[in-house]
DNA sequence: TAGTTTATCTTGTATATACAAGTTTGATGT
DNA sequence: ACATCAAACTTGTATATACAAGATAAACTA
């Protein structure tokens, strides 16, 4: 009774280079194999091979060049949040921990949410998450997440500690974010987000709301952010 | 003598598309003609029309869903592109004013640069200008732009004063921003800050810089900026 | 009528092939 | 030794075709 998913060929090539890239097996400026090269690996043809490669392209893990090859872009360093490329940022993985305030909870949105919502969504309601990301053990991000609420099956009870939340909502259940907008602010940290962050009320913090679009359809992300960045720095790409 | 350049047909119609959906002929949430129909329209196969298709979704014009077909998206500022917007709703315009603080000039690069530079790029040198844009008179956000100095004639010259940089680059050079990535601190302004923004040097204030690539081999933008983010904030889509 | 199936749209994945055009390298000829 | 040319790489554009899979509406069945 096993889900037997076709993993397309393509997307096994795109899965394939990329990890071979993160993993430094291919550094930055080298060349990956030739579109034809790649064919006889994978046994297959021009067209599929260049459907992954332009998407790799297009994650910004790679630039083409004509009657070159493929050369292996710069590694994205910093706290990676937005990148939609997936990729986990360069601040190693050990390094990251990340801690959950607040279990996914169905509520109803909050009053005067920072984004304004549509009917149908409002009516859904929100599944509701905060964490807060220590980097060498100091509380560096708080975050809060609000999900539009759909059935997502054993979604309360998963383990989002030190995991990426995107990669669990794209393995489990096949949701990507596609786009979205954002809303950036400097303030001094009041009295919560002190206490969470361990740095006293003058200090500086990187606010933020992030309206993000899924490829479900009516399914939208929500959050809202405070980042220290005294010692690091929030970093995206586009 | 002239160039008779080849005009490839997959970028006729991504053109085609492009203006289409600009002038409204195809507004948010409609469909597009049909990967079959658009075989027919141009007279080629669905490899060449589906490459056309793939490359408007990634640049944001339209969405594509399986089994229902393409569909327009809402027209989006720029291409991630930061852009300025008020508390209030987006302020118009009129109320956003720009001054040249220093003009375009060629220069080396400044030492200990903020991104990491390659060979090439260091020996050009760079153009150099500093902006300071005001909302309702008061100043917001200061940014320090510096460009690869390629040859860019008459460009020193052109009147950068409530225009956009971009969009000057684009119209008189056809270089247009493919993708970049930005790096975002809170901190308290300097005293040059302060004195720039007109704010105590305790007030928070948003810092970025930010790299990105053009469509032109070996020229890229650096920025650095400044925002006082207490009247209004800074805001980006992806 | 209401629910189900079927046909027919749509886009997604894939093979096989051809030639154009940019880049590099090595052979050729003076 | 050096410049030139040709061959052998590379990616870019394009045609022709096949089947899979999601979406939708018409036809069918209870």
């Amino acid at each position: 009774m096993s889900k037997k998913e076709v993993i397309h060929l393509y997307k096994k090539v795109i899965e394939d280079l990329k990890l071979q890239i993160e993993k430094g097996d291919f550094k930055k400026g080298d060349l990956l194999p030739s579109e034809n090269d790649l064919c006889k690996l994978y046994d297959t043809t021009r067209v599929t091979i260049r459907q992954a490669l332009s998407a790799l392209a297009n994650m910004g893990y790679i630039t083409r060049k004509h009657g070159k090859g493929s050369i292996v872009s710069e590694p994205k360093a910093g706290l990676g949040i937005l990148s939609l490329s997936g990729v986990t940022a360069g601040i190693g993985t050990q390094k990251l921990t990340t801690s959950i305030l607040q279990k996914p909870v169905k509520q109803a949105w909050p009053d005067n949410f920072f984004f304004p919502l549509d009917e149908e969504e409002a009516k859904a309601g929100c599944i509701f998450l905060s964490r807060l990301r220590h980097i060498d053990n100091m509380p560096v991000l708080y975050e809060e997440t609000y999900i539009t609420n759909i059935e997502l099956p054993r979604f309360s009870s998963r383990n989002l500690e030190n995991r990426s939340l995107f990669n669990i909502l794209k393995e489990h259940y096949k949701i990507e974010v596609k786009e979205g907008e954002q809303k950036i602010w400097a303030r001094h940290a009041d009295k919560a987000i002190s206490n969470l962050l361990q740095i006293k009320t003058t200090h500086p913090v990187v606010h933020m709301q992030r309206k993000m679009q899924t490829n479900v359809d009516g399914l939208r992300i929500y959050s809202s952010l405070y980042c220290n960045t005294e010692e690091n720095f929030l970093r995206d790409s586009f």
